[in-house]
DNA sequence: ATCACCAATGTAACCGGTTACTTTTTTTTG
DNA sequence: CAAAAAAAAGTAACCGGTTACATTGGTGAT
């Protein structure tokens, strides 16, 4: 790889006035512009994007880092992510914390010189953690997806809590009055707050929460297949099931398809996210939207921006939208 | 965030010295080298990699460059590519390149300062392009998942025009003879051998190739539901479908389901690539499994080989193995 | 006490760029 | 045509580390 000083030689100029050829900004002759042109394509010179950053302490790259890698969203997350760093010509850093939150935490902390800003999609991570990063960095963090309780973040989050709600009024209006649940993690505060909306539904409709409807599962479809096997096997009696993904629900889909229940006509399912593959299932899910596509690109859009100037912090929040599709049916037509 | 000259003011010893104990080479005394660890400890410091790279020409990085990131391998390749990376202590940089063969060469130019070596997951750029790449650039590449014609590059391939071949053979043994195909993009080595597998697969049983029964997809969901509509409306008789990959077949079950044609009764449907969600569909999709969790392996861990020592090229092959599950059943049992 | 040797540490150049400041060259102006 | 102004180019310090080499100080052998 050709350095600045072989462009140097083979243009007959200096470091400098090469350097002003590169970055357009100084006075340079024409004729010398042009030399020095030809010399860098002659040696195929791109120059080191580490030199640059180190000589400017500017990176002009986003760094995007999330729990783990096989989260439902990533697809849309990461390529939407990729297009909007490019569209502002920054380089974006992928990288996952293996689900561990000391790793997460040394690999944020390692990113500092490498970024200018850096987006958290973080599922491992505490409150206490973010909030200690927060203060150590001296780059800006945006945290998406999350509601952090402070207002002390920059951070693009999702109505987590009235998402559950739509669906239970969904239900709710359909009839259904016994709704199993299959919550994901409860180690963190978007599965907190998806059950509250659950129990706070019921609460609202003078139902009674019963621990016996509720599963926990993790986000795939494996444990969402389980979590309505086991539900099924304690014989419990429900008309529907919220769960607080698709995956999962698709996954209750498939154990009740295995087990002869028809949904929905038996058993009505609904899901959060709107995952794409949701309508390829037969009965294709109803669901509630997170637009993560959105989220994400304000998120990195507002990270692009922090770097260059300091904003007071602000969150923006994303409400979900119910989509209706046909894994619902009416409770008074189900009886049967 | 504080720097090497900041350790050395408070532990009162030269730069030199402060890097050996940062490195562990070299001879530091017992006592010196406890006063620089409290001091780096009392000032948070963690050394800049963007420096030290520049100094030692050593990244610790590995470059992983994906044409697109919402390919449906992308959650098992990431999270494989990234476990091994820790498992090594290396980081990994993940982009992609937007599907833009263009745009996608410029990306790993610019990867050339920032890492030890780069692994190409790459749909969209020519063979042309990698041969150039490979002119061009000072670091090793591994070719994950596309077999070049050369063997001049370190590749990790798998044997597409196998994948197909297995299948087919398994329709045949099934009563098979008119299947149908769904295609991936064709523009790439992956589509061309496994259109060869399919053709050379017809011939070796002596049936004439049909034009109208190859449709091309384009990986995803939408696409093979889309091909097999236009299957269904040209009122082409076939009792299985060959389709290059898991997401398109299930989006050809549901047009097929949709109509209300029974799989498998009436119609076979195949995939490739042993994708997750295969599994959670129904009828559960028999496939040819594609090993992406052991090729990443294997090509990370060849990178990682590779940056520290040159090594022969070789290319390591992989092959497909049927996993029959119920999207297939017997021609002569499906008659009726 | 002298010398050799080795452990411990420091000095300074270097990695590949950027940039404030200085010097040289060219152009403008009276 | 000389002086002033503007343009063009160069010099050298700097970013935050590493490392070859030089220097210092202490130890044991003679």
């Amino acid at each position: 790889m050709s350095t600045i000083l072989d462009v140097c030689k083979l243009a007959g100029v200096s470091k400098a006035t090469v350097s002003r050829v590169i970055n357009g900004i100084g006075q340079v002759k024409q004729s010398t512009r042009e030399n020095v042109f030809s010399a860098m394509k002659e040696l195929g010179y791109r120059p080191n994007r580490l030199a640059q950053a180190l000589a400017t302490n500017k990176t002009h790259t986003i760094g995007l880092v999330v729990s783990d890698f096989d989260g439902i969203h990533f697809g849309l997350l990461l390529k939407q992510a990729a297009a909007s760093a490019e569209f502002a010509k920054k380089q974006l850093i992928v990288t996952d914390g293996h689900n561990d939150p000391d790793y997460e935490y040394e690999v944020i902390l390692q990113l500092e010189a490498q970024c200018d800003a850096v987006v958290l999609y973080s599922r491992t991570l505490t409150d206490e953690h973010i909030q200690r990063l927060h203060e150590q960095l001296t780059i800006p963090i945006v945290v998406l997806n999350r509601n952090m309780p402070e207002q002390c973040f920059h951070s693009v989050s999702f109505e987590q809590e009235a998402a559950v709600t739509i669906l239970m009024d969904h239900l709710f209006e359909k009839g259904h009055q016994e709704i199993a649940c299959i919550t994901g993690h409860m180690d963190n505060p978007t599965g907190k707050a998806r059950l509250n909306g659950y129990k706070n539904s019921l609460q609202a409709a003078s139902i009674d929460f019963k621990n016996d409807l509720v599963k926990h599962g993790v986000y795939d479809m494996k444990s969402g297949y389980q979590a309505c096997k086991e539900l099924l096997n304690e014989g419990i009696t429900f008309t529907a099931i919220v769960a607080f993904n698709d995956c999962m629900a698709l996954g209750a889909l498939k154990a009740l398809t295995e087990t002869g229940i028809n949904v929905p006509e038996q058993v009505s399912i609904t899901g959060i996210d709107n995952d794409p593959v949701s309508e390829f299932f037969t009965p294709r899910l109803t669901t509630v939207g997170l637009p993560i596509t959105a989220m994400t690109k304000q998120a990195i859009e507002l990270a692009i921006t922090l770097c260059d100037e300091t904003k007071p912090t602000h969150s923006y929040q994303y409400k979900g939208q119910l989509i209706e599709r046909e894994s619902v049916s009416s409770v008074y037509t189900a009886k049967n």
